[in-house]
DNA sequence: GGATTGACGTGTC
DNA sequence: AGACACGCCAATC
């Protein structure tokens, strides 16, 4: 079967640097999906079991916020990654989120 | 195959 | 400033 719509997101998320997010809508204009931001995060949500695996926690919402945290395994593993990476999270949300914003357009 | 859903985004109240 | 509403579009049931 054909590469769907979920392999074009996992290729764009995995193209995200270390210490660097992005937003579901700038993954989704990357593909040329438009607004489709939701399927963005829906494909997200397949992500888990995609091999290999995508680095679904350095994707959040335009506001920087951790929306799917309590997809992973736990709810904090999301901030724990982010702050591994060097990336400061504050109530589930991601500090500096313009400056540490990595556009996909810039890269594709 | 119609209806529902969804890790979103932007605008409005 | 916070809450609510609508729009997009593909996948799943």
């Amino acid at each position: 079967m054909e590469q769907s719509f979920y392999d074009a997101v996992y290729d764009v998320v995995r193209l995200i640097p270390k210490g660097r997010v992005t937003s579901y809508g700038a993954i989704a204009k990357s593909i040329g999906a438009g607004g489709s931001a939701r399927m963005v995060g829906y494909a997200m949500n397949h992500a888990q079991e995609a091999d290999p695996p995508v680095p679904a926690h350095r994707v959040v919402n335009s506001s920087g916020l951790l929306t799917g945290k309590f997809h992973f395994a736990t709810p904090t593993l999301m901030q724990e990654m982010l702050e591994q990476e060097g990336i400061q999270v504050k109530e589930d949300k991601v500090q500096n989120f313009k400056k540490l914003f990595w556009d996909p357009l810039q890269e594709i």
